[in-house]
DNA sequence: AATGAATGAGAGTTCATTCAT
DNA sequence: GATGAATGAACTCTCATTCAT
């Protein structure tokens, strides 16, 4: 007697149908853009769950339908932020790494600028990493793809470490290549969500002093 | 990059995680029949399609928290409204056969009474009928307990036609059976929705007698 | 028909400021009917409320705009399908009569090809009548235009009757004549819907059948 | 925390008209306890949007009224649970620094045995941690504590490594202490949260070797 | 004339909170 | 004190219709 969802006298085949834009012309991808630059920004700032498809809306100065005409829901518009971020990610892990291997650098200076370029990175994106990493707790996708690539940065940084082992202290790469990178994340995260501007540069260095005393011989 | 319902950030869970209420006492009791009357009559007037459930909350002066408490949604609402419809349906066929077993009463006096139960059936459930004659167009479900009940019927029917055939002209019970549903119920209906008050007695004269002249030798 | 304002359908495209085109020229003519004919096919494959509007311009190949420069709403679109499907019938009934009063054919093969005709006519249209039987509903102007279509077969075979009473049994014609519409159209849609494609000559022999037995002296 | 009103949590239950239980007898203390850690437990499972205030009472195995009775709205609940856990997060802090302090041991076993402590209390709140790091960003009163918690760590490090600068290499004790802090957390955190159980003691060991590598002359 | 992106009212549904029993 | 049925504001999403291009 109770109608579950397989018999619903509303077929879902309605969300089958709608049909979403797939911006081509120069217009359109504004729009898009506007609305994903919007969603960003109130995400960030009210976090996934308080964020109401018409806050987005507002903000990106469209109605809540031309948002879902461009994305198939909440969900939808927040993948969509997420998969562009993890996208600039990657192309900063692989710039970080191509800069670390160039010739006639001190270690000192390679570890300085990896931690420049993640505050950097860092800096761009603050607020999105809390809601990510909240979401992906309940949410099985975001969670792979974070894994994924943690699991990315963990092996070029080990890569790196067993490269030069020569040089370096360390015996267990893989496990060091995870203090390298907690060490890192957390120590930029710590300054740019939490530290006064004025302990900015001393943190810096003694995250700097610590990996280097750390890993080089 | 486009989230399908499989990945979605809200998962489905909640809508399995409400309860819905079971009533148990009186009050509940009543409650929960309040609101299938008020659908039944709203559903009835208006349509399911057009038919709000807010307006069937209004009607049954309760909130939609409450609508909602009792029922999961609004297709299970017409699902138990249907449900018994189509229960009272069965009680009264089992009745009419009953009746039409019993000694000494003619074959016309049988199919007039015939006649007159299904009237006052079809009075009382008028509007019901189209709408779950609509819906089953679309919902398998209704279609398929639709289906079922009008094969008992013409079950019942080529039973007794069988049962009877020494005095009887029917050779094709089966065919026979569907023949005299289809004419008692399509007369039926338009008695009720489509006649004049007036022309009643004259129509099921009128049907009765073309039941008669052909079954009866 | 629509949610918000069930007066439309008989305010009419007058009162609004919109122009709608009256199609003069033969490729407006044809853009106009190639709408009807896609309006036709998604009514009949997911009904009225199921149907969007942009369903329908994309099964036509035009586009939404195209479709309201024709149409002044989804229920004027509706309307024109429903005038078409009435005429149509119209014809056929006329068509249906004129062959019953050609000379030298029996009751039996009368009776019979009228059900084939009708038959061919529902065929033609299957789910376009429950379509229109469950707006008529809601709807006031179809619910006239239907009863109108009605009264008219009614009226037609009651002449037909009243014509050949010598040869026939029936006193009340105009009772005589519901059951015989009520028998045949029912008995045509459930063959065209319900029976199987096997048992649509038994049941075509039975209904004539029971016609004859009812009609015949 | 709650859409409707930001300022909620801090205009409190006494700007209403309500009253808020404060249990004095055993049984009420239980059950003021026992919704709690109901409370804790469906937070961390299902996170804090995800969590309806039915839940809680369910999982606490008391009615929603009851819930009510106790604490003034869902964050007040929330907070009773921060509230728990800061307290027991400062117990451990100085349980760990006293046993830091004690004689004889070595720096390694010092910050191995850091490690552990911290290790066995995130084991014991794994969830809230990330529930909690995602409510400070939207509510101000969560925020403001956990800095302050933050805040007497890293001073009691700094203390910590003020005292004993003359084994040490480190110079800026404060940023230091950050450093430590937050190598540590981060380190743990992922070690109960990403790393498989094998790689758990050899991250500890790299954790270890790290700390004092960095610290140690 | 034709297009289709944009609109926004309105539908279904959830859940924090209240209050009669 | 305790209960849990009842409430309704607020949320997500749809679709008939318009109008700038």
């Amino acid at each position: 007697m109770e109608a579950r969802s397989e018999e619903r006298l509303v077929v879902a085949a309605s969300s089958r149908n709608r049909r979403i834009r797939a911006p081509q012309q120069k217009r359109s991808i504004d729009k898009k853009e506007k609305i994903v630059e919007a969603a960003y920004a109130v995400f960030c700032s009210k976090g996934f769950y308080k964020t109401t498809t018409v806050d987005i809306a507002r903000a990106a100065g469209v109605s809540i339908g031309t948002l879902y005409a461009y994305f198939t829901d909440k969900d939808d518009l927040f993948m969509a932020i997420f998969e562009r971020y993890m996208e600039s990610f990657d192309k900063g892990r692989e710039k970080m790494f191509r800069s670390a291997n160039e010739e006639g650098r001190s270690y000192r200076e390679i570890v300085r600028s990896i931690f420049v370029t993640l505050l950097e990175e860092h800096e761009a994106s603050k607020e999105l990493n809390r809601e990510i990493d909240q979401l992906a707790y309940v949410n099985p996708v975001i969670a792979a793809r974070l894994e994924r690539q943690h699991a990315k940065i963990r092996q070029a940084i080990a890569d790196y470490l067993h490269a030069h082992r020569d040089d370096l202290r360390v015996t267990d790469v893989e496990s060091a290549a995870m203090v390298v990178w907690q060490l890192t994340d957390s120590l930029v995260h710590c300054i740019v969500f939490e530290a006064p501007p004025s302990d900015r540069d001393r943190l810096l260095d003694a995250g700097v002093d610590a990996l280097c005393a750390y890993l080089v011989k």
